[in-house]
DNA sequence: GTCTATAGAATGATAGAC
DNA sequence: GTCTATCATTCTATAGAC
């Protein structure tokens, strides 16, 4: 049980301060414990860091499987733009998704090999689970346009909205920009 | 002279590990003199940072003025399509870049509010100078989409793909996004 | 599993000789 | 302006009592 809660502790420290920047001591003070307790649970604090990245993908794996399941009845495109809205106000609430955009942008130097394979198992997942809904709908796309276009840009609109999201939260200039940004993009595929 | 010596090792230090990650240490052995002797040039790490941020913030705005003078005789679309290319080439080639995009996206917490007005210095520039382009080249939009929309949907894109340039730099995976971005992005705001 | 005690290294920073 | 010497603090980490 100290060990899980060691490493929400762990994910909110990294998540708000860096590897570098987090001590295990103030995670350690989280939790309630002292610092040198945490040596019973894990061997390094690259080790914890290690288990709270893994932790941290599964979590944000999960959500990603539970949002695409929940099929509900509505549209593609209406599926694709409650996926943003909602993964924004993740970010906005959930330290697990804090904790991941920052470190897997910006692991510690010697850990960047190993976060991006890491992270890439996340990408892959909802590269898949994309592709597959919009080729279960779209049947003709305008100008040789390919699913995987679509993925592609959906994906690079999202990840360009989590930059907006890291300077001014759920700002209005976030909320100009996921409007814009869908107009075109909506525009950009319509299909005959 | 040793001063901007030491904001221009100060900015690789701080783009590869971070303000809590790098060490006075480290930038003035990159320099060649010991870190006591930073104290002369800069009265704390917090002030090297604190130039170093301005020092990038406005040689960054002097490369998007330079870029958007060179008129050419480019249509809008191509130079919109070049500023893209030419500034992941940038993040690639040069450190300056890479220092803003990790220190205005992750600044130290003490710093954040500080550090956002100062990048707010940057994205003003660009959304100004986006407007303005647009705006004299375009008069008629589909779809009740404004200029500012356009402006709003490239950063995002832009955005979006200085976070994948984070992963796996000027990888097929990137130029994929570029080439299927820019697709859907033309396309969603041809007009008539 | 948590604590105290301790170690060793590195950090940011100051004072003063040259 | 750079150096040496020094300081206080913090850091990760280990050993051993309870």
């Amino acid at each position: 049980m100290t060990g899980t809660k060691l490493i929400e502790a762990a994910l909110l420290q990294f998540a708000l301060h860096g590897y570098e920047g987090a001590s295990l001591s103030s995670i350690a003070g989280e939790v309630g414990i002292k610092k040198e307790s945490i040596y019973s649970h894990f061997k390094s604090k690259e080790h914890l860091f290690r288990s709270a990245f893994d932790y941290s993908i599964s979590k944000e794996i999960a959500f990603i499987e539970v949002f695409f399941s929940g099929t509900g009845n509505s549209t593609l495109i209406e599926k694709l733009k409650q996926f943003i809205t909602e993964y924004m106000d993740r970010y906005e609430n959930t330290i697990n998704t804090r904790f991941l955009i920052r470190n897997a942008y910006f692991p510690p130097a010697h850990l960047k090999e190993e976060m991006i394979l890491k992270s890439y198992d996340l990408t892959e997942k909802l590269e898949s689970m994309l592709l597959h809904e919009i080729e279960s709908v779209i049947h003709r796309l305008r100008n040789n346009l390919q699913p995987e276009d679509v993925v592609m840009t959906y994906l690079t609109i999202l990840d360009g909205l989590f930059v907006e999201m890291l300077y001014g939260g759920k700002s209005e200039r976030l909320l100009k920009r996921i409007d814009s940004s869908w107009k075109v993009f909506v525009e950009g595929l319509s299909y005959k």
